[in-house]
RNA sequence: CGCGGGAUGGAGCAGCCAGGUAGCUCGUCAGGCUCAUAACCUGAAGGUCAGAGGUUCAAAUCCUCUUCCCGCAACCA
């Protein structure tokens, strides 16, 4: 079983360019598992408790559930519209959610692992939390935007997380690719360093937040939100779920690989540190603990965060309106190093759908089949004599199948489409060298002729499978194209040169990606 | 000395972990082709890989230092 998870992401807002930069990866990567013949489950969903939720919804006048039910569809909704297709849909409210969260607090207070103590400190009451040292401004007072400041002394419940950062510790300089990429990994272990010794506040008094699954031993309190979240990952896979809950079976799920895809900026703490150490202390070995797949950021154009702010946020659902799913989906992926950030673009989004779909792609699948309906009248032979050139063609598809592979299995799905491209860049110049149009004008040339096209077909079909973890609907279009519909449930290791049975009749060609034309303005 | 990332032809990036002729896309210039979504193909110009030093037969790649840019610095998520 491959399971892949990303953040839940917190309902306090609209999705943003970022959330759809995760889930749109997580699909694919994930297609392409079932594509390698891989038992998937894909979990995603949403966090939806916290002060800030809370906040909002009154500030709204709505109550929180109300609150968050709202924002949690515009979420779905959008994955919907993307083509991001998930096994299963985390939400925190969630009745099961929640008794699991109970169920692992208790084991884990049972077993030592929770304790209660009062902590003293400066606390925001504008804010609602706790201020600590870095708070402070350059002359070391809480500056106006945290309103006023009392201390106050505050009992809350503690896990012993400063009992497993040795462990932690030891498990990341000794397991290859707990974290990819491997720079998070340093980093990770230098904010280790300095976290030992400290512990993690799980609890909130209700009088200062509400909003939040209430501790199983302790009725005047809420669980902390990352607490409650991270959990998520094992309460929808079915951990300590009844048997009537229509969750997934647990042990079946975690037996194999395990990937919690997150963005860089809930590494520190969270998952690098916290939910590592909270698996641990509930009994999770070394060769259980999820593998973390972090990726980068999209900035604006000039390399700076996305805000409101600077005005510069790309808002996906209008992406998708305007450009529509197939070219955002393509830009996501292409553009971007998987772990890196990138900078978005929309020049780069046209340009890049406009050559290496429209013109490249989607221009040899077009000449490819419309050669074929004219001078073979659609129908596809394979039985003539091969020449060197047509050999190299078979070559090229092979190694590009290889690196495809390669890239792939790394999540570089980047370099996975730039393979498939340099196999498209070579078809094209077959065709040049080949000249089937001048061939095809003497009736001598027809077995010829048919090789050729039979090539180009079989290389259109190849790359119309390696191309359906990222444009799944792309592929439906070509199966049908070619007549073939077997190609949008074929395998990976089912690809070999052949595909179409000579003999076979192909359909009629129709531009399968549309130039987008953009308004030059007057 | 807080931590991490980045600096590669006009633009945007890959290559660095596992040293060995500097690669991709766009753009520019010059040709060719007409089956195809005015798409395609070929060729050319353009880089002392931020700077300095070191290791090595060999450094964009490893080590040290410097400069500049970005992000983060944990109980809001």
């Amino acid at each position: 079983m491959f399971f892949l998870t990303t953040a839940i992401d917190y309902t306090n807002g609209s999705p943003h360019f970022g959330h759809a930069y995760e889930k749109v990866l997580a699909d694919v990567i994930t297609r392409y598992q079932r594509l390698r013949g891989e038992d998937v489950y894909f979990l995603t969903g949403v966090d939806q408790h916290g002060q800030k939720v809370q906040q909002t919804a009154e500030k709204q006048g709505v109550s929180p559930e109300e609150f968050v039910k709202n924002t949690a569809l515009k979420f779905s909704e959008l994955w919907e519209k993307l083509d991001v297709k998930y096994d299963g849909w985390a939400e925190t409210i969630d009745e099961r959610h929640k008794s699991c969260v109970c169920a692992i607090l208790s084991d884990l207070r049972e077993k030592g692992q929770l304790y209660k103590k009062s902590h003293n400190g400066h606390y925001s009451v504008r804010q609602e939390q706790f201020l600590g040292e870095r708070d402070r401004d350059e002359s070391g007072n809480f500056g106006a935007e945290w309103g006023e400041v009392i201390v106050i002394e505050e009992e809350n419940w503690y896990f012993t997380l400063s009992q497993h950062t040795e462990w932690l510790k030891n498990y990341l300089e000794t397991t290859d690719n707990a974290i990819l990429p491997v720079f998070r990994k340093s980093e990770l272990l230098n904010a280790l360093e300095k976290n030992i010794g400290t512990d993690l506040c799980i609890s909130r008094p209700k009088e200062r937040l509400r909003w939040g699954i209430e501790l199983p031993f302790d009725e005047n309190y809420v669980t902390y939100v990352w607490f409650d979240a991270l959990i998520n990952y094992i309460s929808f896979a079915g951990y300590r779920a009844a048997p009537d809950s229509g969750l997934p079976d647990f042990d079946k799920i975690w037996s194999g690989r395990r990937i919690n895809l997150i963005g860089k900026d809930i590494l520190i703490p969270a998952h690098g540190i916290y939910w590592l150490c909270m698996l641990h202390a509930m009994g999770f070995t070394d060769p259980e603990m999820p593998q973390l797949l972090v990726h980068g950021f999209w900035n604006g154009l000039g390399g700076e965060k996305m805000s409101k702010s600077l005005g510069n946020i790309v808002d996906p659902n209008e992406l998708a309106d305007k450009f529509g799913v197939e070219a955002v989906r393509f830009y996501l992926m292409r553009d971007i190093a998987t772990g890196k950030d990138a900078n978005y673009d929309m020049d780069r989004l046209v340009m890049l759908y406009n050559t290496e779909l429209a013109n490249e792609f989607g221009n040899l699948c077009n000449r490819a089949l419309n050669m074929s309906q004219r001078f073979t009248g659609g129908i596809l032979s394979n039985t003539g004599p091969l020449l060197e050139e047509d050999l190299a063609v078979q070559t090229s598809l092979a190694e590009t199948l290889s690196s495809y592979q390669q890239a792939m299995d790394e999540h570089e799905i980047s370099k996975a489409l730039e393979a498939l491209n340099r196999h498209v860049s070579f078809c094209n110049g077959y065709a040049e060298r080949m000249k089937p149009w001048e061939l095809n004008k003497d009736p001598a040339n027809k077995a010829r002729v048919a090789t050729i096209l039979y090539h180009f077909a079989e290389s259109v079909a190849h790359i119309a499978v390696m191309i359906s973890p990222v444009l799944p609907n792309v592929t439906a279009k070509l199966a049908e194209q070619l007549n073939l519909p077997a190609l949008t449930s074929i395998k990976l290791a089912q690809l070999h040169w052949g595909l179409l049975p000579d003999g076979h009749t192909i359909g009629q060609p129709k531009p399968v990606f549309p130039r987008i034309v953009l308004e030059v303005p007057a």
